[in-house]
DNA sequence: CTGAAAGCGCTTACAG
DNA sequence: CTGAAAGCGCTTACAG
């Protein structure tokens, strides 16, 4: 930075100006100081600008330990945004079923430096319900979570509208009896998949059989078992919306046991688009959305909210809304009969 | 840091050899000092130490773009080696079809300030053979290659041994014939598993049939197109060992297709015990291996490298080797006839 | 085994 | 619009 300011002939200060864009600069010597910067390759050193600015937002990034691919978009995304914006991450698993470890998981992190919190679900959910939370005073903001959370700050889908779509399209086919297995409660997303799915029925004038919604856990073994049931019931379904990829993942496998003939015995969508969506035959009609890009725009709200938080401005965040789309494949077709 | 030398009535340098363990400190003082630095929450500043040693390691991880399991898997072992030793991490994506573009990506790599590299498959495999690597000298460790890289340093599997073991388990079933899908050239863990593959059969002095052998590309759709290619050979096999996971699933989705039972029709085994495994029926057996764990170790083995790197030693890091186990769920059983 | 002091490369009130 | 100078919190030859 001397260099450039020895070579710009002005003070370091105002080299430290023109990188960072603080104050006005006249536009000659803005000009200079470009000039000796490309000249001579500088490249500001983030340890020096951090021990001296006394301001560094270390992420910490709270996940339950389940490794899969949404963790790994995530991921993508955080360390994206965070190489871009010069911050450290910290990663923390968190056990969703122990939710009074909360707390002691943001104190670990913080512990290990982190000064700003970004939540996936459900760790976003238990977040906002937890009276503890409030307690540890750090910005944060939620990434994927179903529906806007009491409190917290999100980037997310208008998951209700997806899941509408997607049941709207299920109906398009020519379908009259559709299942869904719900997920875990814990998940807000559940909730905004089922209301979704209710809502297409009643923009239908319908009203769902409340047989065909059963519970599951968005793993593949309760679409294994979530199928079941609804195969097994008086009036089965000739489609099933399951709330995830995984179970429907589980729904096609139990399919294939029972050798139906898929889309034509049964036609079956999920939701997220992850990579087993096109592992599985036939490849999976779901809804897909970058989750690289929501965990980036997550971290620049995270900066954002510190900034405001800092400077002592008070006005709260708005929820993203990022987009998603409705992935035609093979698994949803017209019912046979 | 001051302040924890004030109580514990020594310089801020005693201070500092405590933490760091850089030079003997008699034990009353260490002692005095430990305790000063409980009393005070003192948590050194990462800012501040790295500015003053001038001694920075920034990772920098050079994936191909295919996001997956693996990715996931590995960015959280570098994560969590990154944080834990305070390190900065770069992610740069790399297409393996253009591996003229791999310095141009590890140059993009350095301008945003990595200066170490950790080279997950095939990158690493590029790299080896590539003539430009050379010239960016820059410490580098591959992580889990199938086999020792030429010139760069790896933590890895011994996968030979490994597919040696999942064919020799198949065969222990009673199979006589055993398909292979090998995976892409490109990564050299589809030479080293075709080799284990080869090893198991001359263990029981047989010779593999040559046409059991057929080539796949590590995903979904080459796993259809090698099992139909298997299939419908004069004398099938009873068994197919897949490279990988995701052309497992694409064996097993196949074999669904033609109304196979497995594993009586046709027993299947795959590599790497991705989540897919457990999301297929039936659950696939295959080679498990803690990705996470290798990506940490190879952190610290850059860590390892850049230290002797500067300090002018020459002394070459040898590969680590790292555990594999085999997962026997549902999909290898004995051959119906 | 222990310490005084210089210096790492920036930012930022404070003047002008 | 621009600058001199203090200071951020550490590490590290160099002495003793």
């Amino acid at each position: 930075m001397r260099d450039v300011a020895l070579r710009a002939g002005v003070s370091q200060m105002t080299v430290s100006f023109v990188v960072n864009g603080t104050k006005n600069v006249s536009s000659g010597t803005h000009h200079l100081v470009r000039e000796a910067i490309e000249a001579l390759g500088y490249v500001p050193n983030r340890a020096a600008r951090s021990l001296a600015s006394a301001e560094e937002m270390r992420i910490g990034l709270l996940h339950s330990n389940v490794p899969n691919a949404f963790l790994s978009e995530l991921l993508t995304g955080t360390l994206n945004a965070a190489s871009r914006l010069g911050l450290q991450i910290h990663l923390e698993k968190f056990d969703p079923g122990r939710p009074d470890l909360l707390v002691a998981s943001i104190e670990r992190l913080a512990a290990a430096g982190a000064n700003a919190l970004l939540l996936p679900p459900p760790v976003g959910e238990h977040a906002a319900v937890s009276p503890l939370w409030r307690a540890c005073d750090m910005p944060a903001v939620a990434v994927a979570p179903g529906a806007s959370l009491s409190g917290i700050a999100a980037v997310r889908n208008d998951e209700r509208q997806a899941a509408c779509d997607m049941v709207s399209l299920i109906f398009d086919h020519g379908h009259r009896r559709i299942g869904i297995i719900t997920g875990p409660p814990s998940h807000s997303a559940s909730q905004a998949r089922l209301d979704g799915y209710l809502a297409a029925h009643a923009e239908r004038g319908l009203t769902a059989d409340p047989s065909l919604a059963v519970p599951g856990s968005f793993d593949f073994t309760s679409g294994i078992d979530g199928a079941a049931t609804l195969l097994d019931s008086a009036d089965p379904p000739t489609a099933i919306f399951a709330s995830n990829d995984a179970m429907a993942s589980g729904v096609i496998a139990l399919a294939h046991r029972r050798r139906l003939d898929l889309p034509g015995d049964l036609s079956v969508a999920g939701f997220d688009d992850t990579p087993i969506a096109t592992q599985v035959w036939p490849t999976l009609t779901t809804v897909g959305r970058d989750v690289t890009a929501m965990a980036e725009k997550g971290v620049e709200m995270l900066a954002a909210i510190r900034r405001s938080h800092t400077s002592g401005g008070g006005c709260p965040i708005e929820d993203h809304i990022a987009e998603y789309r409705l992935i035609r494949r093979d698994s949803v077709g017209p019912p046979r009969r």
